[in-house]
RNA sequence: GGGGCUGUGGGGUAGCUUGGUAUCCUACGGGCUUUGGGAGCCUGCGACCCCGGUUCAAAUCCGGGCAGCCCCA
C-alpha cells in the first residue's frame, strides 16, 4: 500500500480500486465501472442524501437525458456556460439526426420548458423536486474518478418560487440540508461565496461548500445557487399571483457529485486503506471467525451475525475458508470497514464477542447481552471520532496570512484579504498558483487587499481539485 | 490551455538501448496440510493496448490512434 502523506493522489488512484470502490478499466476515457461494493456505497450516499430532502418538501423526479439543439440554443449565458462541454448525439442508426441532441450537462434545459407547462398559479409554488442521474461533460482536462468525470453520478435539485425572499429562504434550507447530510459523512466544510467569475452559468450568485483535504487541496462538494428570475425569463416561467396579475418565478438549485465519495476517501483514509464511517459503510461489521478444535463456532458466529443484523446494522461473516484470520483483517480494514468483530473460542465459551473499530484498533470485549447498547455506542463514538479528526485536520490546513509572501509559502487553504476586484484575486492567483474560492459566509472580518490595501473582507485561496 | 511520462497474463513487473527463445512476484483453479495479524508445499491456467510502416523477422525501431498517470497555466 502507498503511503499517503508521501503521494497522496497515487494513494488515492490506488486505493479506490484496490478497494473495488470503482475499475477504471474500461477503455472510455472519463467514464468508469462501479464494481457492488462501489456502487453499494454510492447508493447508501444517494439514500442519505434523498432522506434529507425528502424530510424537507422535495419530492424526485426524473427527465430525459437527451436534451434537443432547440431546447439548448437559447440565447443565455448559461447556455454559452456549458458550450465545448457537451456532448452531442448526433445520429440515429446510419441517418443523420434533424436535430442534434445533447446529453444533459445538467438538467435545467431539459426541465424548465417543463416547469414552465406546470406552474400555472401561485398555489403551484414553491415547487421543490429533484432527481439523481447521470450527466455528461466533455472534459478536456485531466480526468479523475469521482473528482472529474466524463459521467457524473449527479443530484440536483431544483425549486420555483412566489418571490426572491421565497428563494433566499430556500438558499437558508439548502444550508441546513447539507449540514444534515455532512454530519453522517463526517465532512466539515466552509461555505464560500464564488467570485462573479466563478459562479455557476446563468445564476445571480453561488455559494460553495469547500472541504480542504489532508492533502492541502480544497475540494468543492456541493454548490448551491440562487438564479433569481433568470431562468424564469429565458423559460418563460410564470405564475397568476392571487390578484390575478402574471408574474415569473424566483428559482434556485443544489447539486452534488461523486466528489462526496472522494472526500470521504481522501478525509478518513490512512496507510492501511480506506476509513468509511459507519452510517455510509456498506458493510458495518465484518464477523471473523478464528478456527480452532472448536464445534460451536460455526453455530455461535451465525447467531452473532442474525442478532446484529436483527439490530439493523449492515454485517457480514466472513466464512472464506482458504484464508487466515490475518489475511481478512488487512482485506477488510483496506476496504474500509468499520468494525471488526472476532469470534474463537474465548468468545464462545465467555458468550462475549471481541469488536474492533477501524480507527484506533483496539480490542474491546462485548457480552452477548450487551450487544444492542454497545454496539450503537460504538457507532456514534466512531461517527464523532471521525468527524473531529476531519475537522482537526481542516483546522491544521486552514492558514491566516498577512502578505502576499505568506501566501506563496503556505499549503492549505488560505484565509487573506482581498478587495474583491478581480485583477487583485489574478494577481494573487498568479504569484501563488492558488484558486480563488471566495468569500467565506460566516466569517466577519476586514482590512485592507493584500495587494492593493483597499478595504477588504477576509476571503480564502488554495489549490483545488 | 501547455508540457512530459507510460501502456507486457486479473494486478505488479523483467526484457526494449543493440529486432529472433517473454522473466519473476502476486492473484486465480485443483490437491494436501493449516488458521488469535497478510500460512506452506505440489500442480494448473493466463500477456506483449489498437491500426499502419520498416524488416527475412517487431514486445523491442518509426508514425498515428486510444487509454492512463504526472507537472505547469
Amino acid at each position: 500500500m502507498i503511503n499517503k502523506k508521501s503521494s497522496g493522489s497515487e494513494w488515492y488512484n490506488e486505493i479506490i480500486e484496490t478497494a473495488s470502490l470503482v475499475d477504471k478499466r474500461y477503455p472510455v476515457k472519463g467514464m468508469n465501472v462501479l464494481p457492488p461494493y462501489g456502487f453499494k456505497l454510492v447508493s447508501i450516499v444517494d439514500s442519505i442524501i434523498r432522506e434529507a430532502v425528502n424530510s424537507n418538501g422535495f419530492e424526485e423526479s426524473m427527465f430525459p437525458m437527451l436534451i434537443s439543439r432547440d431546447q439548448l440554443s437559447v440565447e443565455f449565458e448559461h447556455v454559452k456556460g456549458f458550450e465545448g462541454q457537451v456532448f452531442w448525439v448526433t445520429r440515429g442508426g446510419n441517418e443523420p439526426l434533424e436535430v442534434d441532441l445533447a446529453l444533459r450537462p445538467t438538467s435545467e434545459a431539459a426541465m424548465y420548458p417543463m416547469f414552465s407547462l406546470w406552474i400555472r398559479t401561485h398555489s403551484d409554488l414553491p415547487l421543490k423536486l429533484y432527481q439523481i442521474v447521470n450527466t455528461y461533460r466533455y472534459e478536456t482536462k485531466h480526468t479523475r474518478a469521482f473528482i472529474r468525470d466524463r459521467e457524473i453520478h449527479f443530484f440536483e435539485a431544483h425549486t420555483a418560487h412566489a418571490d426572491f425572499d421565497d428563494s433566499e429562504r430556500q438558499m437558508q434550507e439548502y444550508k441546513q440540508i447539507m449540514k444534515n447530510i455532512s454530519q453522517k459523512l463526517c465532512l466539515p466544510y466552509v461555505i464560500n461565496k464564488r467570485p462573479e467569475w466563478d459562479k455557476f452559468p446563468g445564476s445571480q450568485y453561488s455559494l460553495a461548500f469547500d472541504l480542504i483535504l489532508p492533502s492541502g487541496r480544497s475540494l468543492q462538494i456541493g454548490t448551491i445557487h440562487q438564479y433569481g428570475e433568470n431562468f424564469a425569463k429565458n423559460y418563460d416561467i410564470r405564475y397568476s399571483d392571487p390578484a390575478g396579475e402574471r408574474k415569473l418565478v424566483s428559482q434556485t438549485t443544489y447539486g452534488m457529485s461523486g466528489r462526496l465519495i472522494a472526500a470521504i476517501v481522501f478525509m478518513h483514509g490512512d496507510d492501511k486503506g480506506l476509513v468509511l464511517p459507519p452510517y455510509v459503510a456498506p458493510i458495518q461489521f465484518i464477523i471473523v471467525p478464528i478456527p480452532g478444535e472448536n464445534r460451536n463456532l460455526a453455530k455461535y458466529s451465525t447467531r452473532v451475525l442474525e442478532q446484529i443484523a436483527s439490530l439493523g446494522y449492515r454485517v457480514r461473516l466472513d466464512n472464506r475458508g482458504s484464508y487466515t484470520p490475518g489475511f481478512k483483517y488487512n482485506d477488510w480494514e483496506m476496504r474500509g470497514v468499520p468494525f471488526r468483530i472476532e469470534i474463537g473460542s474465548k468468545e464462545t465459551e465467555g458468550n462475549f464477542i471481541t469488536i474492533v473499530p477501524r480507527n484506533t484498533g483496539k480490542r474491546s470485549k462485548i457480552q452477548i447481552s450487551e450487544l444492542q447498547n454497545s454496539l450503537a455506542s460504538a457507532v456514534t463514538t466512531l461517527q464523532d471520532d471521525l468527524m473531529k479528526a476531519a475537522e482537526e485536520k481542516m483546522r491544521e490546513m486552514t492558514v491566516q496570512v498577512n502578505d502576499i509572501k505568506n501566501a506563496k509559502t503556505s499549503t492549505g487553504m488560505i484565509r487573506l484579504m482581498w478587495c474583491g476586484r478581480k485583477e487583485c484575486a489574478d494577481k494573487i492567483e498568479q504569484e501563488t498558483e492558488l484558486s480563488c474560492l471566495g468569500y467565506p459566509q460566516d466569517d466577519s472580518g476586514e482590512g485592507k487587499c493584500v495587494i492593493c490595501s483597499l478595504p477588504a473582507k477576509p476571503a480564502y485561496f488554495s489549490r483545488t481539485y
